[in-house]
DNA sequence: TTTTGAGTTGTTCGA
DNA sequence: GTCGAACAACTCAAA
């Protein structure tokens, strides 16, 4: 007797290879159907941001030519995923559901209430994990507690064994004679309108021969300096593999595997790349144990903290306007390619909610809607650490200063000059502080400051002692609260 | 329960 | 130019 179908419904999770719910699909030995709906309206306060879709949209693109290849047809929707399953499960004769989990709080409910309703039904609904190492409630310390902080964190779980890539089993795909129709790709409208992603074309491989490549790639010789070179943004000395993983077109345990087989894994630099694996995992631990922070500090001392919100000071860190060339350099990379480098990353969240005092929450919003990786558990996770406010935070003291942070990083101002054209012709010594240059040399490089390239946002040394002040009040109400609150 | 060691990514100042 | 210390106190996690 022919087995009725297994949907297996695709998530952030679009490969074939590593794909738990897939293998156990496949195992079952009954026809396959392969499903991905789209419904953002479903994900809360964070629905996909516009350089997510325009990644997902290819993605998906990706995902459907790879099962063609397997004889598969994968079915598109838009719509509530409750009544999308349902409505699959009845045309397709399917008794069985399966997914990789998710772990935003929204999705989380969502996903556990979908569970019940398919057993409801009668179905069987099965849930893998296909995006993690490490489950994040399988992780405690001795008391039970969550981890508050990395280290500890990562000893623990170095200490088990690392899980292997889940092994597609060698069994035969079976498609439904007649699968059911869905929408066109082109039908869930995941590319802009405009023509703001034009660029993120020649940066970006979006596909799963894109994601092996990328891999490749980086275990050939990237990782080899690692360390270090990770730091310059000039370089390619990152993995740039965040987009891979934000999608799912690659796994933490492939890459965990590659980096062993590669035999880097005990070297210093690919210990070094491995911990941010662990960054990951941790990011997710804290997500799914204090699931308030994509919008509330982790520590409450914090909840009401002095900012200064100013939508002006927001927007032209926003568009690459601050007159600090390594900051508006990052801000512009992120517009034009939905990236933004690590190192980058970091400084300009310091100014953002340093310097200029604006919510943390704002600088995540924007970084949610512009980057191609937007992952909300790392970016929780690096504007709470950015803030002061969140697990293994920066010492209130750590300000980066923009200017040293890009002589240190950018030496020769490569990276300034790539995306901030406007200073291609000063010499490196001014590159990262141009209101210091003689009036001739600015006149030589045509550059003039307050006209076609704006002046500091705010001083170094004024914005640094501002940031200070605002800390200290924070502490001096919060100890006045305890005060009053323990008589 | 108490104690102890430690904590991603920095900057500034003065010797 | 280089170097080390100071920058606060607190909380976490394990012994």
């Amino acid at each position: 007797m022919k087995k009725a179908a297994t949907i297996v419904w695709f998530r952030r999770d679009l490969r074939l290879q590593d794909n738990p719910a897939l293998a156990a699909a496949l195992e079952r030995g009954a026809p396959i159907v392969p499903v991905y709906l789209f419904s953002p309206e479903e994900e809360g306060d964070w629905q996909p941001g516009g350089a997510s879709r325009w990644w997902l949209h290819h993605a998906l693109a990706s995902l459907r030519d790879a099962l063609l290849e397997q004889g598969l047809s994968l079915v598109l929707q838009r719509g509530a995923s409750l009544a999308g399953l349902r409505k699959l499960a009845a045309q397709s004769g399917a008794d069985a559901v399966f997914w990789n989990r998710r772990y935003e709080p929204a999705i989380k409910a969502r996903d556990s209430d979908i569970k019940s309703a398919l057993r409801e039904d009668g179905l069987e609904a099965r849930s893998f994990n296909g995006s993690l190492m490490w489950e994040p409630h399988e992780i405690s310390t001795q008391n039970g507690d969550p981890y508050k902080v990395f280290t500890p964190f990562w000893k623990s779980v170095r200490a088990r064994p690392a899980p292997a890539p889940c092994p597609l089993p060698d069994t035969e795909w079976l498609g439904l004679d007649n699968p059911p129709a869905g929408c066109d790709l082109d039908a869930l409208a995941l590319l802009p309108t405009l023509d703001w992603a034009d660029d993120f074309a020649e940066r970006w491989t979006p596909t799963l021969e894109g994601a092996t490549a990328a891999l490749e790639e980086f275990l050939d010789g990237p990782i080899k300096g690692y360390p270090d070179r990770r730091n310059h943004p000039a370089r390619k000395g990152t993995s740039r593999l965040s987009p891979y993983l934000a999608s799912g077109q690659l796994g933490p345990r492939q890459v965990w595997a590659a980096v062993h087989a590669a035999g880097a894994a005990d070297s210093q630099a690919g210990y070094k790349f491995l911990s941010e694996i662990g960054w990951r995992e941790f990011a997710y631990h804290l997500l799914v144990h204090f699931p308030k922070t994509p919008d509330t500090a982790l520590y409450d001392k914090y909840a009401d903290f002095p900012w200064q919100p100013d939508a002006g000071q927001l927007r032209a860190w926003q568009r690459g306007q601050t007159g600090y060339p390594i900051i508006d350099a990052g801000m512009r990379e992120l517009w034009n390619t939905g990236w933004m480098h690590n190192r980058v990353r970091m400084i300009v969240a310091s100014l953002l909610v340093k310097h200029l005092l604006q919510p943390w929450q704002e600088g995540a919003r924007w970084f949610w809607d512009t980057l191609v990786d937007a992952d909300l558990a790392s970016n929780t996770m690096g504007w709470q650490w950015s803030a002061g406010c969140g697990a293994d935070a920066a010492p209130y003291f750590r300000i980066f200063n923009p200017i040293l942070q890009g002589e240190k990083f950018d030496p020769q101002g490569s990276y300034v000059k790539r995306w901030v054209p406007e200073l291609k012709d000063l010499p490196a010594k001014y590159i990262h502080s141009p209101w210091e240059a003689p009036a001739d040399v600015l006149h030589k490089a045509g550059l003039r400051l307050g006209d076609n390239y704006p002046q500091p946002i705010v001083e170094h040394k004024a914005g640094r002692e501002r940031a200070l002040a605002a800390l200290q009040s924070n502490k001096m109400r919060n100890e006045t609260r305890d005060k009053a609150s323990s008589q």
